[in-house]
Order: structure tokens, then sequence, then C-alpha cells
RNA sequence: GCCCGGGUGGCGGAAUUGGUAGACGCACGGGACUCAAAAUCCCGCGUUGGCGACAACGUGCCGGUUCGAUUCCGGCCCCGGGCACCA
């Protein structure tokens, strides 16, 4: 055994070893309980970062832990590959997105296999592969089949100088990233899935998901966002011949403030704003105004609140007053009906905006004898006629009746969820398998001519997608009627890809189906590791996916991952280490020089997994330190000579200790691994056992048992994070046997009998001293005893009396005196 | 703007169900070893007062509940993530 750690040496000589003997094949042929571990696979940017590391290593620790459990275990890993860095990448560098893609990938992978992650690699996919995309266009065409998939208009960022679509990203302070142009709203035609018929069913299922952190379950049902509320219509005052429908339709679900409405006020983009437009010239030019700008929620909801009186005028459908009709950029078009009742009294920005354009604000609803307007908290009615006096309940019920009495409104249930919309105007994806045929319409592509294929020898010149230009592309023959035909041109959002690539693991090399049993097998995955910033998007959409595939018959269970671990982002001068911020710290130099033990140790000890973890050089050092302290304590234990672990035998107070602090921390490590996923903390207990063996000295057989007995049990409790080390130490002190076949430790119960307990004594809550006591004693015999302490007596004054004594089993005693 | 998190020493963090605040590590200071340096080992390390025993204060801010609050409740401040075309 070398006296240094030679991490270089035993890294790739355990990585050689896990190949060669494909110790990490999973296979669907085994009597022990499944376990697949998966981690979001990388999207393929061109070096590994902070974030990878740290997710693959949560994974891999998680993963190894449960195969020394016991359990069949499957982790994999692919590549998420479609994207628009790849088209910039080309752009810039002259070169085809495929090419850059594929030599990412490989680069990316060499250093995957350098964190000596129990992957197997058998099962690597790459989305941009057509045998992996042809099974999506094939879904995408039974769906299409199926009516869930669908064509509307929907508003997209507009460059005007580049003609193109702009992604969000893309748009910097509303003008283009490239072109510095003044960004538009434009609308066009692209698919939609039908996400909102499974809204119900992906709302209610959160309720299954008790592996998942309420954090993401709530940020979930919030984005969902079921509503009970009311459809509220306003007559149109003259009725303009040419507009049908004759009433303006809002949504609300504050039903019980519409006595209180004071206008109404619709989205740029309504028909009634169009409309009111053809003949004022100056409301025109505001709605062009409200339609400058990016489309991002984010920018249209802090954006200045600005409107502008069309002129038109509707009818309270209740009382009869006369409303006025504003255009307003606060009103989102796509939620809901576009337009709102605005109730100032009772709303915040109705309010705000009231105030700067001197509507009137009328309040209805009372909640305490001194209320400030905006009042949004409920209460009770009050001017509002024969709804006077009723509380929230009351009157949604009354006046929501009261508006199906005069078929002007009624009660009604919606979502904020939005159908998904995956058409986008963009090369480096997936090609949408849809054909336009002049007489035959929208031809979905059958299976036998799957899959569309993208070519990957293109030329990117900045401007459009390359597909859109080349008719060798978008020139076909019609699947039905054998004429004349074009494809689509569009591709699908790369969240497609990311929502189904977890079943597709378990089926990697099906060539006649996207899943086959095999997926039943391994699903639903046991464990997913993944950044808190899918936990909306990515999570929802992957769930719906599911769901789908469950519906078209290829695979049985509701929901995909049982449970979910949720990792925080690593941060770097306070924000999210990432290339477009310029911020990122290269884990490769970490691995070359101080191995990738120490790189996984580093990211496991630096911060609980789901805290975000900010950034910082220094702490590295002291991974890499306790390893070869470690190394060195188990070369001066094995350098005297071979011998075995401690079984039975009389032991000194100090061995005994030694023992009880090494069977306590084994039950910790594995609570902290398999339960808390608290990392950290399994670390600093064999930190803490590592230190106190340290302490212990001699060198007599008994002793060496024990110390062999300790340093055994370390190697097996850190195997999973820093598994290379551990598999070397493991031969130096057991040779001839394999780590990997050892299994987890069982705790030894006769070593952690203990006979007596600390307390600690307080008065009044505060720590004063403690005592040490037998396990058996009484309450009444911890009391007395407490009390008679000299730190007690020394704060109970003249005039004090001992009110009351609180114990706390094996804990704590509290005198309260007074 | 809306939704979801977070805030504890010089720094990363610990305290698992309301019960010892600061485990473990980093940085720093002192010492040993060395011709010297590095490495290693030992000691110290929240703030204030005190030679010391010890005491008071202390978990973003203000208030509350409790024998006892980093933990629960109410109100604020700051930071991070997401907001449907970054992935």
């Amino acid at each position: 055994m070398q006296q240094q750690y030679p991490f270089k040496d035993i890294e790739q000589q355990a990585q050689n070893d896990w190949e060669t003997n494909q110790a990490f094949s999973a296979s669907e042929t085994s009597d022990k309980p499944k376990y697949y571990c998966l981690s979001m696979f990388p999207y393929p940017s061109g070096r590994l970062h902070m974030g990878h590391v740290r997710n693959y290593t949560i994974g891999d620790v998680l993963s190894r832990f449960h195969k020394m459990k016991g359990f069949n275990v499957m982790q994999p890993m692919g590549w998420d590959a479609f994207g628009l860095p790849a088209e910039n990448a080309a752009i810039k560098n002259e070169t085809a997105p495929a090419a850059w893609t594929y030599s990412n990938i490989e680069h990316m992978k060499t250093q995957l296999k350098q964190l000596g992650l129990g992957v197997d690699w058998n099962r690597e996919i790459a989305t941009c592969k057509p045998e992996y995309y042809k099974w999506e266009q094939w879904l995408f065409t039974e769906l299409f089949k199926k009516g869930l998939i669908y064509k509307k208009t929907s508003t997209v960022n507009w460059d005007p100088v580049d003609g193109t679509v702009l992604a969000n990203e893309q748009v910097i302070d509303g003008r283009g990233w490239r072109s510095g142009a003044l960004v538009e709203k434009r609308d066009i035609p692209q698919y939609f899935m039908k996400i909102t018929a499974y809204a119900e069913e992906l709302l209610n299922d959160l309720d299954k998901l008790d592996g998942w952190p309420e954090q993401v379950k709530t940020m979930q049902r919030n984005w969902i966002g079921k509503s009970y509320g009311c459809e509220v219509e306003f007559p149109i005052v003259g009725r303009p011949d040419n507009l049908k429908p004759g009433n303006l339709k809002v949504y609300t679900t504050r039903p019980d403030t519409l006595m209180g409405a004071t206008y109404v006020a619709v989205a740029a983009e309504h028909a009634l704003a169009t409309l009111a437009a053809q003949n004022n010239p100056a409301l025109a030019e505001f709605i062009a105004e409200c339609k400058r700008g990016s489309v991002a929620e984010a920018d249209v909801a802090t954006a200045e609140k600005k409107g502008m009186a069309t002129g038109l005028f509707v009818t309270h459908p209740l009382n009869g007053e006369q409303l006025p009709v504003w255009v307003a950029n606060y009103v989102l078009a796509s939620y809901g009906e576009g337009a709102v009742m605005a109730v100032p009294a009772h709303d915040e920005r109705d309010f705000e905006f009231a105030k700067e354009y001197s509507l009137p604000i009328k309040a209805v609803i009372k909640n305490t004898d001194n209320d400030v307007l905006p009042m949004t908290e409920h209460g009770v009615l009050f001017d509002s006629a024969e709804f006077d006096g009723l509380d929230f309940e009351q009157s949604s019920d009354a006046i929501s009746s009261a508006l199906s009495a005069k078929n002007l409104g009624k009660k009604r249930t919606q979502y904020r969820l939005r159908d998904w919309g995956v058409s986008r105007q963009r090369y480096w994806g997936c090609p949408i398998p849809i054909v336009h045929c002049a007489s035959c319409g929208e031809v979905p592509v059958p299976l036998a001519q799957l899959p569309v294929v993208l070519p990957e020898d293109v030329k990117m010149d900045g401007v459009g997608s390359p597909i859109k230009k080349d008719p060798s592309f978008y020139e076909t023959i019609c699947p039905t009627c054998g004429g004349k035909a074009t494809r689509e041109t569009d591709t699908l959002d790369t969240f497609f890809e990311s929502s189904w690539y977890f079943a597709r693991y378990a089926s990697f090399d099906s060539n006649t189906a996207m899943v086959d049993e095999r997926a039943n097998y391994w699903l639903p995955v046991d464990q997913y590791v993944g950044g808190i910033e899918h936990a909306i998007l990515h999570l929802l959409y992957a769930r719906f996916f599911n769901k789908l595939m469950r519906d078209v018959g290829l695979i049985k269970n509701d929901e995909p991952f049982t449970n979910l671990l949720t990792q925080g982002m690593v941060l770097k001068d306070g924000s999210k280490m990432s290339k477009s911020k310029g911020n990122t710290v290269d884990p490769q130099e970490l691995i070359d020089t101080y191995g990738a033990d120490t790189a996984r140790l580093f990211m496991m000890f630096a911060a609980p997994p789901e805290q975000s973890l900010e950034w910082a050089d220094s702490g590295v050092e002291g991974a890499n330190r306790f390893l070869r302290r470690l190394w060195k304590a188990v070369y001066d234990h094995v350098n005297l000579g071979e011998t075995t672990a401690y079984t039975a035998g009389e032991l000194s107070t100090e061995l005994k200790a030694i023992r009880l602090q090494l069977h306590l921390t084994i039950e910790k490590v594995a609570d902290d691994y398999g339960r808390r996923h608290s990392f950290n903390t399994a670390i600093s207990s064999v930190m803490e056992l590592m230190n106190a063996l340290a302490k212990v000295e001699g060198t007599d057989e008994v002793t060496r048992q024990v110390r062999q007995e300790v340093l055994q049990n370390v190697a097996l409790l850190l195997s999973p994070i820093v598994p290379h080390i551990c598999q070397a130490l493991w031969a130096e002190l057991k040779p001839n046997s394999h780590i990997l076949d050892a299994g987890w430790p069982a705790a030894d119960k006769a070593a952690m009998v203990q006979d007596t307990l600390e307390y600690v004594i307080q008065v009044n809550g505060k720590l004063r001293g403690s005592i040490t006591v037998a396990k058996t004693e009484s309450k009444e015999a911890l009391e007395k005893l407490a009390v008679e302490q000299p730190c007690v007596q020394k704060f109970i004054e003249e005039s004090m009396t001992v009110r009351k004594i609180i114990v706390v089993p094996n804990k704590l005693i509290n005198v309260v005196v007074g």
C-alpha cells in the first residue's frame, strides 16, 4: 500500500474495474426489489458545470446506497440534445448544430465517467437521434388523431428587422438581442397540446405524491390554479352591428364585488378593442404601443399600468348602470376571457388604475370598522341593493343566481393552466410530423414513414431555420392522396423530448415501439433528482406525458416519479451559475487537481442538497485533507499486519465508547442517506468518528480488531459518496474481497446499550448545568436531584419558590422559580 | 406584479417532533516538528465585561404565544428560483 493517497491511480483503476465487470448494468431479471434512480439528463452545453456535479453525485450516492441495501438498481444517463444554444453556437463557430452537439456529448461523457458515476451506459440516449425522436413523432400523430393536439393562433415575440421569432430569453429590455429592434407581439398559427383536458387529474394526483416536496406540489397547484368563480356578461350599449356576440364576457373569482364594478377593461388584443380602434386613431396607436415588448408575463405584469377609454359602454347586468370600456395593458389576453370587470375598491390593480385615470371607486364590502381601500379581504356586503348584509359565500350564490335568471352569467370553475404550445419556428428540434395537403388538409405522417428526419448537415446563417428554406426537406407527397404537398417546418418544443425520456431508458433499444414491457418493470421512477428550477414546467409536462402514454396503452402507472429530490442551485456571487451569466467554475480543474472523490465529497459536504450552494473555492482543501487522513489511518493500521474485525471479547471503557460511537454512526448515516437525504451531516458524523478513532492509541490485538472494525465500516459508510478511495481501502483491509459485494453494514445493537444518561439542567429555561444519572431514575428522583444542584440553588433567591419542574425524558429538566 | 423558497459566528453550515444555539469543516491566531518552507500534529476561536470562576447579550427586523422559540403565530425588510419560447 502506498503511503500517499494516489487518487489518480485508484480512480482510474476503480473506473476500469466497473466498466470491465459491467458493475452497474441493470437487468430486469432479478429477484431483488427494483430501484430506478434518475437524475435529470444534461443539456450538452460543452462542459460539465458544478450543477451537474452536484446533481449527479446526489443521484449516484442514492443509487449506490440502495445497491448496498440490496436493491436491483438502474441509474441511466442521456442527453437532452435539442435546443437553442446549439443554433447560437453553430452561427458563432460556423459549424452545424448537430456536429457541435455530438462533440459536446463526447466530451461531457468522458467527464461524467471521470466523476465515477455508477451509471448503466448501455442505456445512453440522445434526444436528437432519429431512433429517439421517431417515437415522439409517432405519439404526436396518435394524439393528433385523438384530438389532443390542435392548431390555433398564438402570440410570439417578433423581431421586425431580422424577421424571426425570438425566445423570451432573446428579448432584452424589449429589444431583439441581435438586431436591437423593438420587439413586437405577433399572432401566428401553432400546434397546442390539450394539457387542460388533464388539469383536474394533474391537480388531484398531487395528493398521491407523498414523496414530493410540499414546496413543489404547492407551486404546481398554484400553477394549475383551479378557481371557483362566475362568468358575467355585460351587454354592450348600442350593440354595434358587426360585433358578435353582443355581450362582453368576463370571468371573476369575486362575484360578491360585482355591485362595486365601475368600469370594464379589455386586453389590447381583445376583439372589442380592435373594433373600437377602427374609427379612433389615438386608440389604434395605443393598442399598437401595447403590442410592443415581449410576451413574457413577468414583463407584462411589471410594466407601468396604462390604459385608454374606447368610447364604448356596457350595461351592468344587475343594476343597469352604464360602465365605460377601457383598454388596459395589465389585462392578459391569454387568461380567462381577456377582459375583466374592474372593482377598484376591492382589487389592488384596479384601484391603482382607477386612481391614475380618475375612474369612480365604489366600496361594497366591509370587513372591519375602519377598512382602508383597496380592501381585498372577504367581508359583508353593503350598498349592494338586495345583497346587503350577505357574506362572501351567500352573496356569491345569490349574485350568480341573479345573473343566471337574467341569462347574463353563471358559476364556473376555471383553471389558470393554459394549453401547451409546442410549435417552434426553429431548426434544431424534432420535426413536427404533419404534411399539409391542399386537398386533404393536415395529414399526420403514418408510422411506416417515420421518422421525419431532420437534416444534420446544414449551414446556419443566423436568420431563420434552414429547413424552412430547403425544398428537399419540405417538398413531399401527401400520405393520403399521393398529391404534391408540403411538410410542416416548425419543430417541437424541447420540453417534448424531456417529457418522456424517463420511460425510454427502460426500453432504450426497442425499435418496434416507443416503450415496451420493460417499462412496466422499471416505472415509476423511484427517485428523481434535479434542479428546483424545473419545479413547474418540466415536472408538470412529464406528469402530463406519463398520463398520455398511459392512456394510449403504453404504460400502467399514473405518475412518473414516486420520490422527488429538488436540488438547490449552485450560485456564484449571489446568482445562478450559468453560461449565459459567465460566472461558472469549471469542475474539471477540481477533478484534475484533487480527484473525483474530493470533488464529490466537497459537493455533498458543503450544503444540504435542497439548499442553494454559494460556491467558494476554499473548503475543497478540507475535503481533500480528510481523504488523505483517512488514507493514512488505514495505511498505518494495515502496515502492522492483517487482523480481523472485532466480534467478541472484553473491552476497555475507551474501546466500548468507540464501538458505541461506530454503531450509532452506522444508524445515523443510513438514516441520513435513506430518509433525510442529509449527506452533509452524514459526512460530519463519520468525520467525528474518525477524529475519535485517531485518539485511540495502542496496537494490542483487541485494539487492532476494534480499529479494523471501525475502518472497514467507515469504508462502507463513505463508499456511496467517495467510491474510488473506499474500494481501494477495502481491498487493503480485506484482501481478496470486493467492496461492491459487501452490502450495507448492520448496526450492532449490543454495542449501543447505554446505562447512564446526561440531563441538561435549566432554571427558567436557561442552561445552568448538567447531571449524569442512571437510565432507570424516576421522574420524582430527577426533580429532587435537579433542585439540589448548586447551579440551581444559586439562582433561587430568598423570596423565590420553585413553582414547577418540567422533565423532558432523556433530555432536560427545567426548574421554574419565581 | 404574481407564485414558491431562504436569511444562524469572519465563511459554508449543525441543532431531525417547541427542549443544551454554533456539531463538522474552512479561514484565522498561537505552539510543536524543520536550517527554512510546505505538509503534518497539538491548542484557541460568537459578542461584551471579568485575572478567573462566571455573567449578560446573541439565530434578518418589530411584536406575540410558551416554563422554554433558530423552530409556532402576526406584521415588515432583504436575497434567490419560477412566470408558459433558456434548459
